[in-house]
RNA sequence: GGCUGGAUGGCAGAGUGGUUAUGCGGCGGCCUGCAAAGCCGUUUAGGCCGGUUCGAUUCCGACUCCAGCCUCCA
């Protein structure tokens, strides 16, 4: 029985679709005005995990996943490069599709964009009007009520009372209340707009995923995900437009993702701390990054370091090495490791304890590979059965280990390094120990690992 | 200050009221011409103070420290 720990509720609980078998999932995507850094990432992996799973466990998912393509910091880059807004984002859409495809993420079912969707939006800016959750203001903006909706702050456990006194911020003087925030932000010369019944402007952050989610997947959702940095403000104030336009829940279950830290501080763009997708990519293989997210429980935070997804790498170079010479493909996975398996992602997807039992598979692969090598292919299957599940160990175990595609370094080309073990296996067939060690000294060097067994010398790339 | 969440072995990171997490690293052994890989064994745990219990790292309470949110943020 899957267990899904709910935001809302503060606890893990069974998860039961409103619809028996089938799942409607909305997640915050980006705002696409820069490069996705390694924040973006892994809430891309992790809900990319969660749908894969879902429907591993025969779930018909329905996963949204928004593009926020309008906003001031998309504008602010548009007016810094002297570009048009729809240049820039389309740029750093195409970077963001092309980062997470390399991190093994696939395409969510809908990819819904804001300026795509401003009737939408309007319209539930409208039901808000009509039914006094929303207000014009003087400056034109139109304002959500907060005093309005009495569950304000359910999501958060924060109080509006508490907020109020705590608050810090210079006081929009627009504003009825420091707490409410913008549907709808009057255009201001030569800003993109569009036009409404409270005059030319563009929509709020928060509306838009209220709009969309609602737009494609109906007013009640299954999972509502996205970074825990969003549950406060952005998230609550979508409960509180969803479901002062609908009247109905929005959402059954809340998951949140840990932020990723850099020297025990959040990593963000605002605090300058932080390595876009590509900059690590330069440095590891995508799978490594995304081993290194994946290693961690999804809720936890995530520090990033260079002994992390050094370990990363290792981890799989042990993983990719048990597979290595086995037939992998098999559609049926061992039983005992398959539940356990299983039951570790159904407590709420602790992909940790998921991956041990990758271990204590390779493992039993190394014992068995050579008394038993039938009993090894199996486990082998069911390996890398497993490891697909998360995304993991889809390669050719050579491929990996010789590192095709492997980052920086002056590597050696294929043909060299085969020609020097050519030469190295002729020295020790006439026990030229030393002729041996020189040439295995010399590709050490340069990165390759030699591993001699009775059927031959295999090589690696370190 | 308020609201969330956390504190585990050398590092990373899970579960668990009494029994091996797992990975990286260390140490000893097997294997090897020597290595590497692998295998066998092994070494360091659960912030601090109380409480509940036959027994707590695990439950409860206080304390200390850390992070996130309260401003755009995955």
């Amino acid at each position: 029985m899957l267990q899904i720990y709910n935001s809302l509720t503060r606890k893990k609980e069974a998860f039961k679709p409103h619809e028996p078998g089938k799942v409607r999932m909305y997640v915050c995507g980006l705002t696409v005005y820069d490069y996705s850094h390694l924040g973006h990432a892994r809430a891309m992996v992790i809900f990319d995990m969660v749908a894969r799973y879902l429907r591993i466990r025969g779930y018909h998912v329905t996963y949204v996943r928004n593009i926020t393509d309008i906003d001031d910091k998309i504008i602010n880059r548009a007016n810094e490069n002297g570009e048009d807004i729809s240049e820039v984002t389309a740029r750093f859409i195409k970077a963001m599709h092309d980062d997470i495809a390399a991190l093994g993420v696939e395409r969510p079912d809908a990819e819904p964009r804001a300026t795509e969707h401003t009737g939408q939006i309007i319209a539930m800016i409208t039901k808000l009007m009509e039914k006094g959750y929303a207000y014009v203001a003087d400056n034109g903006d139109v304002y959500y009520d907060v005093s309005r909706f009495v569950a304000y702050g359910k999501l958060s456990g924060k109080r509006p009372e508490e907020l109020r006194a705590g608050a810090r911020v210079a006081v929009e003087e627009a504003k009825d209340d420091p707490l409410d925030f913008v549907l709808w932000k009057a255009a201001k010369p030569n800003e993109p707009s569009w036009n409404s019944p409270w005059g030319p402007g563009r929509p709020g952050w928060h509306i838009e995923c209220s709009a969309m989610a609602t737009h494609c997947l109906g007013n009640h959702l299954d999972i509502h995900g996205g970074g825990q940095d969003l549950q406060f403000p952005h998230h609550e104030n979508e409960i509180a437009q969803s479901e002062g336009a609908t009247g109905e829940p929005f959402v059954n279950v809340w998951m949140h993702n840990g932020i990723v830290r850099m020297d025990d501080e959040k990593m963000s763009k605002s605090l300058g701390n932080f390595f876009t997708v590509r900059e690590v990519l330069a440095k590891y293989r995508p799978e490594e990054v995304r081993y290194f997210i994946l290693f961690s429980h999804y809720r936890s935070p995530l520090n990033y370091s260079k002994e992390q997804l050094d370990g990363a790498k290792a981890a799989l170079t042990r993983l990719y090495t048990a597979l290595r010479g086995l037939p992998g493909s098999s559609d049926k996975a061992e039983r005992a490791y398959r539940d356990r398996f299983y039951a570790a992602m159904d407590d709420d997807f602790n992909t940790p304890a998921a991956i041990s039992v990758l271990f204590d598979l390779a493992h039993e692969i190394n014992r068995l590979s050579e008394h038993d090598p039938a009993k090894a292919g199996q486990l082998a299957a069911t390996l890398r059965k497993l490891g697909g599940i998360l995304g993991l160990l889809q390669d050719d175990p050579d491929v990996f280990l010789q590192g095709i595609g492997a980052v920086g370094g002056d590597s050696l080309r294929i043909e060299t390094i085969e020609r020097l073990i050519a030469q190295r296996d002729e020295a020790r067939k006439h026990k030229a120990w030393a002729e041996s060690d020189r040439i295995r000294d010399l590709l050490a060097e340069k990165g390759v690992v030699l591993e001699d067994s009775a059927s031959g010398t295999t090589w690696r790339r370190n």
